[in-house]
DNA sequence: TTAGTCACTTGTTAATAACAAGTGACACGG
DNA sequence: CCGTGTCACTTGTTATTAACAAGTGACTAA
């Protein structure tokens, strides 16, 4: 059960097209988002609100790693157990993560978003 | 034929993932993205680059234009055809797809934004 | 009459997500 | 030492979605 021929085919040289291959899901941002809260642990995302499936977890967290976005390193010993951050290249996603979520502010009535994490993202937008 | 429930169901009230379940996916911001450079033919949009299936296509359409960032409007008879155009509400994704364009362009080595489109995105963009 | 285009729709199969349960390494309490 | 519990996953199984292929209806032009 070898799993990895991945061919990484881009479909098209857009910098949009390419970019949405990584991150264009209903989860992987959340995670991002998450990350820039200040979460660390498999299990902190896991508790999140929206409730993500374990398995998609995990997997979407080797794929941001081997995409050089998070790194995985152990914070303790007996038993091991890993915290998750964002690398540099990993923060500078904070710009379509705060342009997302402006754009959901204004258009999803009742939608707010945490205070800890606006200042991170108004800290990046401009206007 | 019972056409849908439409549970409209939010997993959270964080304006990120409210905004990912309408535009968290693969096409649907490459879609808004020929809206933009100003593509008004479904065959247009079939005929770009990504070479987006068909059904997936079609079943964007009428998302967006459920939410009201699309309109779908007859542009001759005989035989009757539609142009799709951005709403003011559609045309508010600009800077989110803006940055994701830019983050695009740093992060895909050879990946170049469309000239068009990107002097519309720097119109959004500030920095 | 025949061929062709456009904007879809309707299958059918492949890939992915969601849900449920299990696993291994350890810590702690009795 | 033994059972219970936690954490970070993995493994299966089913449901949903995407991808691919083909077909349809309303025309136009030859």
């Amino acid at each position: 059960m070898p799993r990895k021929p991945k061919a990484e085919t881009r479909r098209s040289n857009c910098p949009i097209a390419c970019s949405l291959d990584l991150v264009g899901d209903r989860w992987t941002l959340v995670i991002v988002r998450d990350l820039l809260r200040g979460l660390t642990k498999y299990g902190e995302f896991l508790g999140g609100e929206e409730g993500i499936p374990t398995n998609v977890l995990a997997e979407r967290l080797v794929r941001l790693e081997e995409a050089r976005l998070v790194t995985k390193t152990p914070y303790q010993q007996n038993p091991v157990r890993f915290s998750y951050e964002l690398t540099a290249k990993g923060r500078t996603l904070a710009p379509v993560v705060g342009a997302i979520a402006m754009w959901g502010q204004k258009n999803f009535p009742g939608a707010a978003l945490d205070p800890e994490l606006r200042k991170l993202v108004e800290a990046h937008a401009n206007s």
